[in-house]
DNA sequence: ACAATCAATGAATACAAATTCAATATAATA
DNA sequence: TATTATATTGAATTTGTATTCATTGATTGT
């Protein structure tokens, strides 16, 4: 293995352990002296790997924004599958990749308050709210939805979702739910 | 206004101040002189008034943990009016009190990441989950909620609200959605 | 009016954590 | 093997904020 390799395969195993201390701990209450304890190496090393603290947040949160690009690939299937399947996915994928889980809780923090504001608006720029809304009209058009404002909708789906998958950071025992029950907030009721 | 009083007042300001800025930048990213200046008084006096930045955090949280115990009187209420009520009183509350919304939007921070440990342990204290655990198995005794855990239907209730809390607490022109979009997770289906 | 107590300030200090650095070990290259 | 480049360490330094403190101004009680 040549030494290129090497070194980012280092830096892939300082990403990760840093990415499950910051989604337990959350990304202040972290010291790079944690993560280098947990990788294992010194602190000093990991200014050989990244730059700043922040440096290391801010890759591991655009690497987040670039993989919810995916999620949007899949808006082509119909809306009353659309959103049963991508929960269905989410909780399976979690259970197996703690990977996916714990960037997908970042995420959420990082739009939310509580970490440096570059990581926020990175955060941000990922537009899953407004995509999701697009998808939700047209289960409206199509009378499966119920009516209301689509974004809010939208909002009010992924508010749901984000809140669970972080009790789930916090429960190690806690099960995912039933995505019907979450996407009965989409379905018309009567 | 005796001296006493005066001081108490002020320790209202500042709290008040305190809550609403960790709330909107979350608890490291808001300085000592950044609650100062918007309070507004000299960083100095702060600690006039509290021992230190965690002291003032931890006596909101502890404020919090006393007021939620006054949603738990409502579980006397019907199952099916219980939570559509709360969840009408809830937004409408929040509309007119900041205090209220901002004081929520905490009390769920500090339950997960990006406080101190202490602030999380105070915040957990309060077992709202399972007291509302309680009053979903009624329903589902009687046969209007869906069945499954109670306690993760409970999770997931608390889950949503939260996170449209969240959501609206970033976005100030964000509305509350229709409490009946929420409580449908709950609700048994056809 | 006078003493005593409290409110208030802003500069000085303490502190914890990030970051740098000089020194050393290890691996690649010729 | 000799030479160069990279990996690694732990101690020293820097930095950003919380916290303290000496001092001044304002209130209260006598």
């Amino acid at each position: 293995m040549t030494r290129k390799e090497q070194k980012e395969e280092r830096r892939r195993a300082i990403l990760m352990t840093a990415l499950t201390l910051f989604v337990k701990r959350g990304y202040y209450e972290t010291k790079i002296s944690d993560i280098a304890e947990a990788v294992p190496m010194s602190t000093g090393l990991m200014f050989h790997y990244f730059e700043s603290k922040e440096e290391l947040l801010l890759e591991l949160v655009k690497m987040g924004a670039a993989s919810t690009g995916a999620i949007n690939k899949m808006d082509e299937i119909p809306p009353q599958i659309f959103f049963t399947e991508f929960l269905k996915r989410l909780f399976e994928y979690s259970a197996k990749e703690p990977w996916v889980f714990n960037m997908f809780v970042l995420m959420g923090q990082a739009r939310r308050a509580g970490m440096p504001e570059e990581a926020r608006k990175i955060a941000l720029s990922t537009a899953t709210i407004d995509e999701t809304a697009g998808v939700i009209k047209k289960g409206q058009e199509a009378g499966i939805f119920r009516s209301g404002d689509a974004k809010l909708l939208s909002i009010c789906f992924w508010a749901t979702v984000q809140g669970i998958m972080e009790e789930m950071a916090l429960n190690e025992e806690m099960t995912a739910p039933d995505p019907a029950w979450i996407v009965s907030i989409l379905m018309k009721t009567e």
